[in-house]
DNA sequence: GTGAAAGCGCTAACAC
DNA sequence: GTGTTAGCGCTTTCAC
């Protein structure tokens, strides 16, 4: 179908051997020859089949991302530094969702996938999941988000520092009367969610601040979920003075509802957020940075430096958050 | 390393060729025999070797998705319906960022690329670009997001109407000064870039409206750029009082500028922007919504569709748009 | 420094 | 229906 070694071979006047030696750039080439069967496989426009590559060497040349969701601000800004790193390399990207959990997979996906990468990328898969279990079964490197000890490379975020960051601002605002829209309940310790909850009841109890039970309320990690969270928050008795949304996206959907409502974040009542994507500049929303791109990038770099010279060290990183402080956060509605 | 269609068909007592026949289910295999292998291969947790399968067949088993960026929410949106779409298949998904076309590639990565997938999806490449030219000239079944002709398979919105759409809505609502924050010059003719321009153009001749060229302002897409859009349209002696933007984006940069100004879109100014993210709603910014997560999995679906079955037929699909009036849009500051 | 030859793990003809 | 055989395109000993 294509041009092949043999080709360049015949045409350059060498052995296959040679050509593949060249190709790569081994020292132990005459650098004459190098020159001269490079010359020809670019004449022949000479691509090689990274598949035969794949069969004798026993590395693919590629990565797995693997991700529960694709649809959140968080994955794509990660993406984002993820591709930029692996710009350079010579490495391909290949993409795998474990979408929703519960679902049956008929062949389990990551053996599959195992065959055809040399390394792994995890986002943020829950530290119970099944799908994380088999992937480290694997014994293949893997980089991931959100550490769960160290028996990987990680990067990770000091969620319980941001967590208490948030809520140490609305204390300094004069804020008592505090409600939280967290993800997902914890299923287990060291987790994202647990690190947040732990963060927010130590800048609590810091404060000597009891937390209203009813003021902590689910919004699922999405928008939607997150304006359903607020209408609950708002609907109390006793509705909180400020609320602290552990990510961005409910927030917006916090800010919709409070809208709905006539209600002005910043004026009637403080609302912070968890993240920092762009969007939360634009809609004046204080929240705690996280730095996605360089959490993506650092991923990748620790998985291709792992791939190039395996050392079955784990780097765990963990990367700083920062308050930035909007229009959403004022103290004005604070008793 | 890993166990072989050798040892399946050892354990199995048969040839390798009926492992590899009842594998895929053939029908000419005996189906206890198929049966036994299937077994014996479950036991022994075999899983094929894509490299040496694609090495015979000549099929990678697996798509690449190009794209010039990763970090807008159009492409979210679209790679979300695409892998919905992939999950079924048992195709991989190769990702593949063209970046910034200036940077000098040192192998043309489509050549590489292209030994690894068995057909591409490319999300809006300017129709001039070399990418999109290497990439048709490879040969292989294309499945693109916005046409430019009819020489692949491609899915495509209609821009035109689109436009002319969000002109007639600020029209009817008594505008009759506009402004418009553009992506980028439209290079030429058939690109999305383009049709907007003529859709524009042709609402503003069908309602009898002179587009003063000063309040026609590029955005490059970005959400800073919108903000800096608006700020020139603001700068003017005689500011517009309705703002088309082409993309979602750019219009939240615009809302940020607004804000920085004092002015409330839908009171001060009416703003109405191109693409329906979710955010917007959140935003209560007006805007036409295209539907990203379909494109994606018909740009997806199209693609599978030919490499399962070529006909070499392509396949043009176009989606409609739809005007969601949110409050961004009054009319109240219409003279 | 270079070549010859033996595979990597699978599939596709072709016999039986 | 099933087995035998011959590769797919590359890399890698091991000689020279």
């Amino acid at each position: 179908m294509g041009v092949t070694v043999k080709d360049v071979a015949r045409v350059a006047g060498v052995s296959t051997a040679t050509v593949s030696r060249a190709l790569r750039g081994f020292e132990s080439v005459d650098p004459a020859v190098r020159a001269h069967v490079l010359d020809v496989a670019q004449r022949l426009d000479y691509v090689g089949s990274p598949a035969a590559a794949a069969l004798t060497t026993g590395k693919a040349g590629s990565v797995g991302l693997i991700t529960p969701f694709v649809d959140r601000l968080g994955f794509q800004r990660m993406l984002a530094g993820i591709e930029s790193e692996m710009r350079g390399s010579s490495m391909d990207l290949l993409l795998h969702c474990t979408g929703d959990p519960s679902e049956p997979h008929p062949v389990p996906p990551h053996k599959r996938l195992a065959r055809r990468v040399d390394g792994f990328i995890v986002l943020s898969i829950s530290a119970d999941s099944r799908d994380l279990e088999q992937i480290l079964r694997l014994g293949m490197p893997v980089s991931m988000f959100g550490s769960r000890g160290a028996d990987t490379s990680s990067v990770r975020v000091d969620d319980r520092a941001g967590a208490s960051r948030a809520i140490d601002h609305l204390v300094d605002l004069g804020h008592r009367r505090l409600g939280i829209i967290y993800g997902r309940e914890a299923v287990d310790a060291g987790v994202l969610e647990h690190e947040m909850h732990v963060g927010v009841r130590d800048a609590a109890e810091r404060a000597r601040l009891t937390l209203d039970q009813d003021l902590i309320v689910a919004g699922d990690y999405t928008t939607s979920g997150g304006a359903l969270a607020m209408e609950q928050l708002l609907a109390g008795d006793d509705p909180p003075t400020a609320v602290f949304a552990f990510s961005d996206e409910m927030a917006y959907g916090a800010m919709r509802t409070m809208r709905e409502h006539g209600l002005v974040p910043g004026r009637d009542v403080d609302l912070i957020g968890y993240d920092g994507h762009p969007m939360s500049d634009v809609l004046d929303l204080s929240t705690i940075e996280l730095p996605f791109e360089e959490i993506g990038s650092t991923l990748a770099r620790n998985l291709l430096d792992e791939l190039q010279a395996p050392t079955g060290a784990h780097r765990v990183v963990t990367l700083p958050t920062r308050l930035a402080v909007r229009g959403s956060t004022t103290g004005a509605s604070a008793r």
